[in-house]
DNA sequence: GTCTATACTGCGATAGAC
DNA sequence: GTCTATCGCAGTATAGAC
């Protein structure tokens, strides 16, 4: 068997895993607590949920091994409140307003697709471990994080149905389009870095325009 | 801590997984080899890579535990094989001509996304593993696959480059028009299932004219 | 709330018979 | 080439002092 700790070092899968911020974890967690998750995502991101060990974790923020458990449960626990808060900051980054009657749909589309993009790629290294560590949460937390995930995918959809209704979309399913939009703000996850050519604010610019694309309008300014 | 073995088989993270194909491993690998590669590709992407034990994976062909070392050398060297052969396959699925230098690049890029997309639907489950359990590779592996890797961009890279050369494509950046292409074709293997509303063929038709939309280019038949 | 020390479990890999 | 049995160890979680 290889040396595992040098081995898991070593491992970053390609990507760059930029440090995460510690105020995304907001007043609900205490300031060890919120050390705790920022040590968690950098470590989970780098290696995997089930590669990275608790010690690796308390390490990160100086604590012994045991000190975890005094602010949660398990390790799986830890991995909850890393998925959970990350989705319920994308949803909230997608904007709380109903969406206005008499605006252009092709500008509410873009819109959401400019706070989607730039929110992942802000924070993609936690949103990284929103889309590829899932498997680590148990039954019943993984159906919390879906009931989300259900959320933000209906904001995406109700947009696209009200533009394919006022006829200035040109897509024959509200699902797959969705989908495919979708599926450009996700996979970013999966190659982009803060220190790349691309500001997220650029990126975002650049795939709202592609998502019209793909519903078949001109981009409208 | 939860009883991990119960929690473990529990666990599918919301993808289905098919089984994989036997005859995918080609005459490389003996019988009982390939049988146990299929195994461990449904357990990998079931659970992950970290998560599968080498019981798993031999009980999963009616083996005893110890007998997966007469085949392979170790657990990462199983996942190696899934992911480069995974790889390889992708790859050849592109088609090894040269392109055509007459040919309608925009008929081409479309011909190259339904072949990609065509062999990431019909074989997510292996593709899956080969997007999200890179991070399980030893580094010189690691690096084995990201050859294949930059091979596979590079031939769509190509495609993409010689209808913008022709002036037939619009937009301002051969490679973040490829990246979006491929993101399309990449994240399927987080949702798709073949039993789901979309064949693999159809779904390679609507991603190869959304790839055509996205490239500034009218659909070509 | 943090520490040190450790109990307990489960897994990767090997030994040796057949 | 497969089996049974097992070694050695890594890793989660807890106990108990401070």
């Amino acid at each position: 068997m290889a040396p595992r700790q040098a081995h898991r070092r070593a491992r970053v899968a390609g990507a760059t895993i930029d440090e995460p911020s510690t105020e995304l974890w907001g007043p609900e967690f205490a300031e060890v607590a919120r050390r705790l998750l920022s040590s968690a995502v950098l470590c989970f991101a780098r290696n995997g949920f089930h590669a990275t060990t608790t010690r690796d974790v308390t390490a990160g923020v100086d604590l012994s091994p045991g000190a975890l458990y005094v602010h949660f449960s398990s390790k799986e626990d830890v991995l909850f409140a890393v998925v959970r808060v990350g989705h319920e900051r994308a949803l909230a980054a997608l904007g709380d307003r109903e969406p206005d009657r008499d605006a252009n749909p092709a500008a509410q589309v873009a819109d959401l697709v400019r706070r989607f993009v730039a929110w992942h790629a802000h924070h993609h290294t936690v949103a990284r471990i929103c889309q590829y560590e899932l498997s680590g949460l148990e039954p019943e937390h993984f159906e919390r994080v879906q009931e989300l995930r259900r959320q933000i995918n209906q904001v995406f959809r109700r947009a696209v149905a009200r533009g394919l209704d006022a006829g200035v979309f040109d897509v024959a399913d509200v699902h797959r389009a969705t989908r495919a939009i979708i599926s450009l703000g996700v996979d970013l996850v999966r190659w982009y870095r803060l220190d790349g050519p691309d500001s997220p604010e650029a990126l975002a610019e650049e795939y709202a325009e592609l998502a019209l694309r793909m519903l078949g309008t001109r981009p409208v300014t």
